[in-house]
DNA sequence: GTTGAGCGTT
């Protein structure tokens, strides 16, 4: 099983892949993706990463507050989709 | 060619 996790603060100038070998240092990867606009392509400075359920806390006290490009990362659980309080 | 708190496209 795999979780998702968010992140934030991120540079206009990642990418999934970048998140992906970031995060693959602490843990394995499923998944990345680095939310972009629709319309323009562009970045919008944040992403996700899916990846075990049992390395989520590790990911995110070894990233959370890391740089990536000069920029602190904001590593958290991400919140479900279908619903939002 | 820009911006800067946040929670994602089916």
């Amino acid at each position: 099983m795999t979780k998702t996790l968010y992140v934030g603060n991120l540079p206009w100038s990642v990418t999934d892949e970048e998140l992906s070998e970031v995060f693959e240092a602490v843990a394995n990867v499923k998944g990345s993706r680095v939310i972009v606009d629709r319309v323009t392509q562009k970045s919008r400075g944040f992403g996700f990463v899916e990846v075990a359920e049992d390395d989520v806390e590790r990911v995110i006290n070894s990233m959370n507050g890391t740089e990536l490009k000069g920029r602190p990362l904001i590593v958290n659980e991400a919140r479900p989709r279908h619903d939002r309080y």
